[in-house]
DNA sequence: TCCTTATGTTGCAACGTTGCATGCAGCGTT
DNA sequence: AACGCTGCATGCAACGTTGCAACATAAGGA
């Protein structure tokens, strides 16, 4: 155990109080007095004890960040941002990951955080609107991604219905005519394929192109092994596609080695776009072109979120009084960021 | 505010004892009244208060992770199988990141988990083995990564030199008489690319080979950009190599980007062997040798250190006589993993 | 009958911190 | 001289939990 307030407190001579205003920085300290606690605090290492802070004054500092998993280049990269952006605000920012299990998913947003952090980020993978409502009066939480938050809680992400749509509509002005998505996911009610399937055909519909199911092709996760499979009963299929959207990065990226291994030339047979703007993409051979989020600002207006709900009552132990801590809640924010379409190598014009 | 044992109590008609009692599963309870007890806390959707199980009882069942950074896909994997490790002991995997400030990764170790996490465990950039002796009286940690530990702390960590020495052999057996290093730091004292290049130079010392300082590049990072900067260096250096050995998939897969924008076919112009068996290397074109890391069981053995101290004397609000608590600390581990040589195309023999 | 034992249940205290109220000087004003 | 004010320091209580010890009740043995 480290030294308490009360160790040092001793030590210094003075009340446990007056050390506590120190280390809180509160104005009314003689410099005299301040002086010798810092000394104090310095030689016994104080470090202030965050589930007691947590405990007594319903904030501890930490925020809490629930992906399904950190292992992915997307939500790794994000997760970096956030823990900048958190920092930016003196918070320090704790990754969990669920795996996209549903229980562990409900376990982690419900409470294992333990009312232990003060807000939550979390991008579900399985979780349904009406169970992210069911937490109610837990701490703030934020929303990114493509779940339909239907109004109730803070929501950061980008149009993914309008970026899917632009992403598909370039492949067209390349004059590709059989253009192949991989990336639905008929089964999951987290929004994201739903939405870039809608753009998808939104595009081909607005350039006149019949609708083909067979290019439509499932996948069960988002990862580079299922857009190798993908791929591969694509070309597998007889009547081979000459561009393909891919619902992100390493969807694409996976495609992309199925391909050449088939012994196509990218983008000469076969043009390839994903989604998410991972570095990944930006090192392949041929380089990916994609849809890029701009990840550093959702970072920053998730944070803001939460900054401006914290900034209210603290919700925390001190308020018991529940219908004013609801009464003055602003309501949900839906916040659009940007998004760009970068053309890399891998849809480059037939040269 | 959830509900707490309070609240629980008094829909259950029961004192907040026998509520405690009943969530951590204590023996002598009535049956029928831990029915009763079973339904309040259902109605009342308890959730333990993390931050007063940690003051209270000296443990929170939370595991802290430090990192430098998320983002990389080396430590994105090696976190997410540390997750799952901690399933099995219950404890929850809490990650930071440090981006290998020295000062954020002192303040993450020395105290701001503050006492809340129960254990550390840490792969540090830039603190030396001093700085986390310092640390002393903490909460157990579990070092990973090449850091040479002293024999202080405990350690779990594949053999670096040997590894890399292998690498290297592999390359000089395809009869490659230039062989590069891409990765070299000699500002950093976390030892990883010490070890690897110590590896490296034995391998070439045992076959005969003149040293070359030119075929030694250095780096700032670990990062792609960095790897591909260098191998740019080496091709415009006029005597180009016709192989090289990164101390990171990373850097290998900037390499590999480098070489071929450069016009050369991999692996019949420069053979390119990386480290540490990421998931882009698998999927690159064409696909990466490396060095893996048998990462799974890294997981495994870190969990199992901390599980090893956590089962002794609790170290926590209880233990306030240190010399007992010193006494019986088993001595610090170090643990050396397996790992093994992954052939893949970008040193398949000259076809 | 009384004492012992086993089985359930409970009250008290404490972990480290901070909100609130209060105490106590010293000083300037009336 | 009495008053109020300001600047500084402190004591008390409480946040939700669990260790400890004690208590109540019933069952069993002498």
């Amino acid at each position: 155990m480290g030294a308490s307030l009360k160790d040092v407190a001793a030590r210094a001579g003075v009340s446990v109080r007056t050390v506590s205003n120190v280390v809180n920085d509160f104005p009314l300290v003689a410099p005299e007095t301040r002086r010798r606690v810092q000394q104090a605090l310095e030689e016994l290492q104080y470090r202030p004890n965050a589930a007691a802070r947590r405990l007594r004054a319903g904030r501890s500092g930490l925020i809490g960040l629930v992906i399904p998993e950190i292992d992915s280049p997307y939500f790794g990269e994000l997760a970096s941002l956030l823990v900048q952006s958190a920092q930016e605000y003196g918070w320090t920012l704790l990754v969990d990951q669920t795996n996209g299990d549903p229980e562990h998913e409900r376990r982690l947003l419900d409470g294992l955080p333990g009312q232990i952090v003060d807000g939550l980020i979390t991008s579900p993978w399985s979780l349904s609107p009406a169970d992210l409502q069911r937490r109610a009066d837990a701490v703030p939480l934020v929303l990114l991604g493509e779940q339909d938050a239907a109004g109730l809680i803070d929501h950061v992400s980008v149009d993914s219905v309008q970026a899917a749509a632009e992403a598909t509509g370039h492949l067209i002005g390349l004059g590709r005519r059989r253009i192949a998505a991989i990336g639905v996911q008929p089964d999951l009610t987290n929004g994201t394929a739903q939405q870039r399937v809608t753009g998808y055909r939104q595009a081909l519909r607005a350039a006149g192109f019949p609708h083909d199911p067979a290019l439509e092709v499932p996948v069960t996760t988002l990862h580079r092994a299922e857009g190798a499979r993908a791929m591969r009963r694509l070309l597998d299929g007889g009547h081979a596609p000459d561009a393909v959207f891919c619902f992100s990065d390493q969807l694409a990226l996976g495609a992309l080695r199925a391909a050449l291994e088939h012994g196509l030339t990218v983008p000469r047979d076969l043009a390839v776009c994903g989604f998410d703007d991972i570095e990944d993409g930006r090192y392949a051979t041929p380089s990916l072109t994609t849809v890029a989020p701009d990840k550093a600002e959702i970072a920053r207006q998730a944070l803001a979120c939460l900054a401006d709900r914290l900034r209210r009552p603290a919700s925390g132990a001190a308020v018991r009084d529940e219908s004013a801590a609801r009464g003055d809640a602003p309501p949900a924010r839906r916040i659009v960021v940007a998004h760009r379409l970068v053309v890399r190598e891998s849809t480059a014009g037939r040269s």
